[in-house]
DNA sequence: CTCTGCGTTCTGCTGGTAGCAGAACGCCCC
DNA sequence: GGGGCGTTCTGCTACCAGCAGAACGCAGAG
């Protein structure tokens, strides 16, 4: 019974966090700030802050206007986003199996009450 | 200058729509019924059928609830939500004929004022 | 040292809605 | 007719999205 629990971090990101840091990136590589973003997209600019953070969960309506105000579409944008998950788990456990979505993931239901 | 514009805007799918398809897809692929993955992800039947519906908005948690209860990765999922919104769009611009009753008024920046 | 620009974070506040239970309903197939 | 499956209606409560206003840290520039 060596293996207890993966005390480790559950390796998977949230989407919001995912989100967050990939409009974050398309932001900066645009070279907006913070209040240009906001302002085009038609909302506060603390709280395009937290969205970029990950802190709050935007809604649909929100993401599609950020994603507009930033001239990327929700597709290339999903597809950034599953760029940097993949990255971020391969760095994480490196040295598992590649790739294999087949296993039984012990806890989705422990995520959900954990958060 | 009246740069009115804006009326050859595409209806680009929602976020929580989008997500609500694939899930819905993934699960049947599977062959599961809402109960089971309701159960296996600890949430409600009503509200796993209307997330699939994408009527209502689900937070990041319950996103990974769900799709680990469907045995998937969030990357895999993101990756196959791109590609349904690439085929959607083509098949709208391509040709606007077929059942399309719902005339979905959504920009992105109107959305966010509208809402 | 001060000033300015940029982002972050704090304190509120309000409306909306996530998320549930319970039940009813339509549909299909036995 | 009955049972499995999904949908939808009516609630109901608790939570949080989303805002304004202001303050703060941190750079660099003068």
């Amino acid at each position: 019974m060596a293996e207890i629990l993966d005390f480790t971090r559950e390796p998977e990101p949230l989407w919001r966090e995912a989100l967050g840091r990939k409009l974050r990136e398309t932001r900066e590589e645009r070279g907006d700030r913070l209040v240009d973003v906001a302002e085009r997209a038609g909302i506060s600019v603390q709280y395009l802050s937290e969205i970029e953070r990950g802190r709050k969960e935007p809604s649909s309506e929100m993401i599609a206007a950020v994603a507009g105000a930033l001239g990327v579409e929700l597709a290339d944008l999903l597809i950034g986003i599953a760029g940097q998950v993949r990255n971020l788990r391969v760095q994480q456990s490196r040295h598992f199996h590649t790739s294999r979505p087949m296993g039984r993931p012990s806890g989705p239901v422990a995520m959900a009450l954990a958060a």
